[in-house]
RNA sequence: GCGGCCGUAGUCUAGCCUGGUCUAGGAUGGCGGCCUUCCGAGCCGCUGAACCCGGGUUCAAAUCCCGGCGGCCGCACCA
């Protein structure tokens, strides 16, 4: 760590962002990974995803819906969406030096080293055991033997119902409950696509061992849309909102040789619009979300060429995505760190509810030119089948019910002029066969679902790191954007006495009152209170000086420039909203308005 | 899980090697007051920790020894 970094992790600390959780009982239990929201924390995580909703759903709500689903659920839904097989990772222990690895990697590796070729993919335990034995594999950091291997499922688990064995998971993705609420949301939405879906909540991850703060938890916060989308029409109409934005993107292939060659992957500069041409994505949703993602986090305050989009080679992809993408931004604590996951999904999730709720989970789409299918019916003969079999007409009638609802079965019955079921011989003739030609104009389909997914907590982190700025000696400048800022104005009587201080807490009510986020403060000397909330991120702070209470006009500092404005003070609501709004500095607004603008030499 | 470092007020830290002078010092913060009219001024008073937990050695342990629990960093793990 750096002094900045090591600065910063006691300031989000002692200032109130964010703290460790359960710190009274830390001494007694290890339970690492979690964290507190202060005061300041839950405003600035909530600006956080405000501006997510800005950018991602209200400029699209007539397609994309946010809901809300539970954190627990049972377990089918995690047989169905693959977590349960898939979120297991076989873990071998080295029996002399204690090291752990996943049995399955290290057994891919080892054997590749020794020019064997083995899949592991769906190797249980036992299996995984015996490849070990067989091959000799040993601890590749000391060489000792490996003990037995042991599952570790990174589901937290749970039981629904007090007496229950009813098994229950906390959700490692908010994108389970979407998948399954698909249904109801798609004919909320007219059965149109597409479709987007959205949701921001909390979900769980048993990690092994968490550590980097805000970077690694097991509970944390994810903002996800899956966009559902005709794979026979990938097309995203929306692709021109992004088309200048710079996208700087690692696809696979340059990966793949990255990797190969041992070095950093290349990275190019394309827009949304290129990355599609290229093909370096496979439908243009994909290119579309990279677009304002990088808008999103560039507003946050990471400048664009802190960013990328780094391909994910197929082995690293998780069991869902046919195409995947992290979106990673450089953090001086932490290096390169994922804020983002774009994954294609394809029609993974959806066939998989379907099949194991066993209802059907489809959209439809029109024909451009109607089919026109042949319809074979099969009504029996009761005359033909009664001369036949007499007293058992029934039964047979019954049982050619049954033959017309299979279409092979008709088809043996017409071509061969007869079929055995059973005891019973049909034959053509005990059936009236009737052709009837229907017109199609639809078919039934599975969409497909991109989805953009970020991690809250990393971003709030990453929001602070680049707003954390140093300036003179140990002084501190978080140079939030206003609109993410926690709190918008401190009201700064310019010394501790009457009438100051009366102005000041009148208009700090007023400001309250009409939703800012406000402090008051009289105490102290007035350089010692803007540095206080220049250290907070206070993008503007009012101070009632001399002319107030002559003129009720006051003055309105710029957190960065220092440049005050003088305006009155019934504008400073107007003018605050101005800042954090359309994101217009003090001095501009105070150029239009005709204001005093004030420079002072500090 | 392994290895290294570490655990003293809300925060940062002195003391530990060389046990007693430590009823643990400082800074910062918090509270009250004085002062203070534009960029971290000063002053006064108050407020705070039985030194991570347990055991041992000793007349005497924050300090030495053993065990436990936790933290940080590195390794490993991170669908």
């Amino acid at each position: 760590m750096t002094k900045k970094t090591e600065l910063l992790s006691e300031f989000l600390i002692t200032r109130g962002f964010v703290w460790p959780s359960f710190e009274i009982y830390r001494s007694k239990v290890e339970a690492g990974g979690f964290y507190d929201y202060g005061p300041l924390g839950v405003e600035l995580k909530h600006n956080i995803i405000e501006k997510w909703r800005r950018i991602f759903i209200y400029p699209y709500q007539d397609f994309i819906y946010e809901i809300e689903t539970p954190i627990i659920m049972p377990e089918i839904v995690f047989q169905a969406s693959g977590h349960i097989e898939h979120f297991t990772d076989f873990i071998v222990e080295c029996t002399k030096c204690g090291r752990k690895f996943r049995a399955d990697h290290l057994v891919e590796e080892q054997l590749e080293k020794k020019g064997i070729k083995v899949r592991t993919e769906g190797l249980d335990e036992k299996a995984l055991e015996k490849l070990i034995q067989e091959h000799g594999i040993k601890c590749p950091a000391c060489g000792g033997e490996l003990g037995p291997v042991g599952r570790f499922n990174l589901l937290f688990r749970t039981i629904i119902g007090p007496y229950s064995t009813n098994v229950g998971y906390i959700r490692p993705e908010t994108a389970q409950g979407m998948f399954v609420s698909f249904p109801r949301v798609f004919e909320l939405a007219g059965r149109k696509l597409p479709l987007g879906i959205a949701q921001i909540g909390k979900v769980g991850r048993n990690e092994i061992s968490p550590r980097q703060g805000l970077i690694r938890l097991r509970e944390f916060s994810q903002m996800e849309i899956e966009l559902f989308f005709d794979p026979e029409n990938p097309k995203c109409p929306y692709l021109r909102d992004v088309e200048k934005v710079k996208v700087r993107i690692a696809p696979e292939d340059k990966v793949a040789e990255a990797v190969q060659q041992g070095k950093e992957p290349e990275v190019l500069e394309l827009t949304p619009i290129e990355i599609v041409e290229r093909r370096l994505v496979p439908n243009e949703w994909m290119a579309f979300f990279m677009g304002l993602a990088v808008i999103y986090m560039n507003e946050l305050g990471v400048p664009v060429d802190k960013q990328f989009f780094l391909a994910k080679l197929p082995e690293e992809r998780a069991h869902y995505a046919a195409c995947a993408f992290d979106q990673m931004v450089w953090s001086e604590r932490f290096g390169w760190i994922e804020v983002s996951g774009l994954a294609y999904r394809t029609d993974y999730d959806l066939s998989r509810h379907a099949k194991y709720s066993g209802r059907e989970l489809y959209a439809e789409r029109k024909l451009e030119t109607p089919k026109e299918v042949e319809e074979i019916r099969l009504y029996p003969n009761p005359q033909k089948v009664r001369e036949v079999y007499g007293q058992q007409a029934g039964q047979v009638m019954k049982l050619i019910a049954d033959i017309a609802k299979d279409s092979e079965k008709v088809k043996q019955l017409l071509d061969r002029g007869s079929i055995r079921i059973g005891d019973y011989e049909i034959t053509k003739e005990m059936v009236f066969v009737k052709v009837e030609k229907r017109k199609i104009t639809s078919e039934k389909f599975i969409p497909h679902v991109v989805e953009p997914s970020f991690g809250i907590d990393r971003i709030v982190y990453v929001t602070l790191e680049y707003a954390f700025t140093l300036v003179g000696e140990g002084k501190i400048l978080l140079r939030l954007p206003p609109d993410i800022a926690p709190i918008k104005v401190a009201v700064l009587p310019i010394v501790k006495k009457s009438p100051y201080t009366d102005i000041g807490r009148e208009l700090y009510r007023d400001l309250a009152r009409r939703g800012l986020r406000v402090v008051y403060d009289d105490d102290g000397s007035i350089g010692t209170r803007y540095s206080r909330y220049d250290e907070l991120g206070v993008p503007v702070a009012v101070t009632i000086d001399e002319r107030t209470p002559q003129d009720e006009t006051v003055t309105l500092r710029d957190r960065d420039t220092k440049i005050q404005i003088r305006a009155p003070m019934r504008e400073v609501y107007s003018i605050v909203r101005q800042v954090i709004e359309e994101k217009r500095s003090l001095v501009d607004i105070g150029r239009e308005r005709g204001y005093e603008i004030i420079v002072r030499g500090s």
